[in-house]
DNA sequence: GCCGTTTTCGGCCCGACTGTTTTCAGTCG
């Protein structure tokens, strides 16, 4: 049984979670954790990782994971953490994740009331057994009914998707109810970093007036419950579920503020470490000297400047070398929305998109784009109503005729192919090589093993004739895992044979993710990012592919489709 | 457990908030 990264960086966080219900050194527990993270944070299989020696240097792992790893990998489990489990009752970590229940609570709970699961505490709160504990009292017991609460409604993560409009609907309404009173405002946290999946929003905002603003942000329309209304801090919970914190900081403080507030965690906390070592103070309110001088807050860039940094965009700020890159000026010059000329990867009515080819170039032109490929799905994907290999040649054909009637803009002939279980493709090579732009894409069969689904892509790249792979791990956010697949093969593939590989910017896909858009990159592999739009609006989606992009340290030179129409067509040649 | 342009030992981010407390411990982000 092969193990991978993210089992080990499971198991590391569980360990850290026994040692912290022990009582263990804080620092050790970070350790687990860190090294979790920096596991989680690598591209490519673990085995081979390890077998090269990359994992000798990365950050968080030292001697000591490094033989966990060892261990783990060479016999699938580990002493010091079978020793763990069997110490302490199966269902005890689960407890940490209620709010307002850390690992002492647990410990007491355990040891003094026999708590061994979720459901042990239910019961113990419900007979007032808590109260009495050293400690505690009347109202940690009722924090803990809330937190038991929220943990039995506790929902998923949402999309990136998702969020970004919600918060601009919220900075809306609220501009709209109490805009005398905002000067700054902005969304910060994960949402701000672009991060996939957002498990809360933070909205951060200066005023001259923050109560009244807390009265007109706690009574919005998206408003369900309001968890807490103060002068500086306000949550409340929308119909779904979601939380949203809104800050008011002071305007001398507002740069210090945001890029706190903005992370990561881990960003921050090796930002802080580099503060001391030059004997300053980070903290949400500035950047201090020793002598508790401020030298820095009211805009953020001064942040990073005190440290000798340049800055750092926030979609980079994981704790992935970025402050290493920022201290030699190495960062890469991110791209933008705007620097993106066309979209390869769009469906029409021809199979199951929404609007015509017509309406997408309308769409298109007004985004200012120089080109785009209609690429509707092939025949055997049945529920997408796919083309047949006739109606796919007529459509090409049409495509010629619109072209004789357009000035700058050009729209490209093509497929999104279906990569079928054998590995061979849905058309003939006469039909596909009559078309301007082949995508390859795997949309059944994802449960094969890591074998066959990697021989079935890399066969499908094999054909001359095409020329970019599609949303390579047909991950779902939220409903569907990566399937399995050797990607460090399959890119290797992709570099020899000159296939782009796609950056899919619907939100529950984004795939590649910013982890794969980033080692293709170092390998030098062109990207494209796509929509796979299925209506005109959904063009707009592109902005997600960008922040994923960006996510990856993407520059404007490593993206295909930033490329004018003129220069385009001469690579294509 | 990790790590080193002061260190191979002795540090390890920082503050707010809350509750149970007469000065601090636990949790959170």
């Amino acid at each position: 049984m092969k193990i991978s990264k993210n089992k080990v960086a499971q198991i590391f966080r569980e360990i850290a979670d026994f040692l912290s219900i022990k009582g263990e050194n804080p620092f050790r527990i970070r350790a687990y954790e860190k090294a979790a993270d920096a596991l989680e944070h690598l591209s490519g299989d673990l085995e081979e990782l390890y077998r090269r020696g990359k994992l000798k240097g990365v950050p968080g792992i030292g001697k000591g994971m490094l033989e966990k790893i060892e261990v783990l990998l060479s016999t699938g489990t580990l002493p010091a953490y079978e020793q763990l489990r069997a110490e302490f009752p199966p269902g005890l970590v689960e407890i940490l994740s209620i709010p307002e229940v850390g690992p002492k609570t647990v410990k007491l709970l355990y040891e003094k009331v026999g708590v061994k699961s979720v459901d042990d505490l239910e019961m113990a709160v419900q007979s007032h057994k808590l109260r009495n504990l050293p400690g505690m009292g009347a109202k940690t017991e009722e924090n803990i009914v809330k937190g038991l609460k929220l943990y039995r409604m506790r929902r998923s993560r949402i999309l990136l998707g998702t969020a970004l409009p919600l918060v601009g609907e919220v900075i809306l309404e609220l501009r709209e109810r109490a805009s005398s009173w905002i000067e700054k405002i902005s969304p910060a946290g994960s949402l701000r970093r672009g991060k996939e999946t957002i498990g809360d929003i933070d909205i951060l905002v200066t005023s001259s007036n923050p109560s009244s603003l807390m009265d007109a942000f706690t009574s919005l329309s998206f408003v369900n419950d309001i968890l807490a209304k103060g002068e500086t801090k306000s949550s409340i919970l929308t119909p779904q579920g979601l939380q949203i914190d809104l800050r008011v900081v002071a305007p001398e403080s507002f740069g210090a503020a945001i890029q706190y507030f903005t992370g990561s965690k881990s960003h921050n906390i090796n930002l802080r470490e580099r503060a001391i070592k030059r004997g300053l103070k980070i903290n949400e309110y500035g950047v201090f000297t020793q002598e508790g001088k401020k030298i820095a807050g009211e805009r953020e860039e001064e942040v990073y400047h005190c440290l000798d940094l340049s800055f750092i965009p926030p979609e980079l700020r994981e704790d992935r070398g970025e402050i290493e890159a920022a201290e030699e000026d190495k960062l890469p010059h991110l791209l933008t929305e705007e620097d993106i000329k066309g979209d390869f990867h769009i469906h029409t009515t021809g199979s199951d998109g929404r609007d015509s080819i017509e309406d997408m170039i309308q769409r298109a032109r007004e985004k200012g784009y120089q080109y785009i490929a209609i690429t509707d799905h092939s025949s055997s994907l049945k529920v997408a109503r796919g083309l047949s290999e006739q109606d796919v040649l007529s459509q090409a054909e049409r495509i010629k005729k619109i072209n004789s009637s357009l000035n700058n803009f050009r729209v490209f002939s093509g497929t999104e192919v279906d990569i079928r279980a054998d590995g061979t493709l849905d058309f003939s090579d006469e039909v596909l090589k009559k078309l301007d732009i082949v995508i390859a894409a795997v949309h059944t069969g994802f449960k094969q093993d890591e074998r066959k689904m990697t021989s079935r892509v890399i066969k499908a790249l094999q054909n001359p004739y095409v020329k970019i792979l599609a949303h390579p791990t047909g991950r779902l956010l939220g409903e569907r895992e990566a399937c399995a697949i050797d990607l460090n093969k399959v890119m290797q593939v992709a570099k020899d044979r000159g296939v782009w590989l796609e950056v899919n910017s619907q939100p529950q896909r984004l795939d590649l993710n910013d982890v794969w858009a980033r080692e293709a990159k170092r390998r030098k592999i062109p990207i494209v990012i796509n929509t796979d739009a299925h209506n005109k609006q959904s063009l707009d989606l592109i902005k997600l592919g960008v922040v994923t992009a960006r996510r990856g340290w993407l520059e404007k030179e490593d993206v295909i489709n930033t490329l004018p129409l003129d220069k385009l067509l001469t690579l294509l040649k």
